[in-house]
DNA sequence: TGCATTGTTGCCATATTTAGAAACAATTAC
DNA sequence: GTAATTGTTTCTAAATATGGCAACAATGCA
C-alpha cells in the first residue's frame, strides 16, 4: 500500500496544511469579517508584506481565498464558507477533547 | 499585534497541523473504521511501527484520538467524530473550489 | 527467569517551512 | 517620463517536520 489510497488523502492534507499556521488563520479571519489588501493585512496583523503575501498565496493555492486586482491593490476576499465552520470545529474538538480528558480523569479516581 | 490575537488561533493550528499529513488522515480513516493497535495499523498503510507511533502521537496530542492499553497493544480509537466531518468538508472545499475557478475561468473567456 | 511481542523514544540525515530583506514587477499620480 | 505605492518573487538562514533504524520499556508466555 503507502500510494494505494494515500493518493486520495494528500489533498485533503494539503488544505490543512494551509490552516496549519497561527498567522493564516488569524489573515482568515481578517477577512471573513470584510475583504482587504494585502497592505493592510500586513499592518494589522504586524508583519511584513512580502510574509502576507506569501500567507495568502498559500491560502489561495489550497482554493480558500481569492484575489481581484484593485489598481495597485491586490484585494483578497473568502472563498470556501466552509473554512469558518473547519475553524469553529477545530476549537469545539479542543474544547470537547479537553473536558473529556478531565472528566475521564475525574472518573477514574473514582472509579479506582 | 502579533501576540494580541495570535494566541487565539495556535491551538487551532496545533489541530489543523495534525490533519496536515496524508499518512494521518489515512491513519484516522482506518481508527474510524474501528478501533486498532499500532502494530495492524502500521502492517495496513505499510509503514515502520515507530513511524505509526509517532503519527499516532501527534492526532493524540491534538485530541483527536485516544489509546487504551491492552496487554502489550495499545489500541487508538477515535476521540473527536468532528474531525469527519473536517475531512470531509476539506474534499468539498477543493471541488467546489475547483469548480468555481473552472467557471470563472470559462465565464472570463466568455465575457472577455 | 528467559524470550517474544508490542510500543515508545532517541538519534540522525533529509526535506520542508518560515521570516526577513532586497530585488523586481505593476499600477497610479505628478 | 519619473516617482510613489503596492505586491510578488528570490535568496538566505533558521526552525521544524519527517522517516528509518536502533535502543529501550512494558507486557505476556513458556
Amino acid at each position: 500500500m503507502k500510494d494505494q489510497s494515500l493518493g486520495r488523502y494528500e489533498l485533503k492534507a494539503e488544505i490543512f496544511k494551509a490552516l496549519a499556521h497561527p498567522m493564516r488563520l488569524l489573515l482568515l479571519d481578517k477577512i471573513k469579517e470584510r475583504p482587504r489588501c494585502v497592505c493592510e493585512l500586513a499592518a494589522e496583523v504586524g508583519i511584513d508584506k512580502s510574509v502576507a503575501s506569501k500567507h495568502l498565496s498559500q491560502l489561495k493555492a489550497a482554493g480558500l481565498i481569492e484575489d481581484e486586482k484593485r489598481g495597485t491593490l491586490v484585494e483578497y476576499h473568502l472563498l470556501a464558507p466552509c473554512v469558518l465552520e473547519l475553524a469553529a470545529c477545530a476549537e469545539a474538538t479542543i474544547v470537547e477533547s479537553r473536558q473529556k480528558r478531565l472528566a475521564m480523569i475525574t472518573g477514574k479516581k473514582r472509579v479506582g
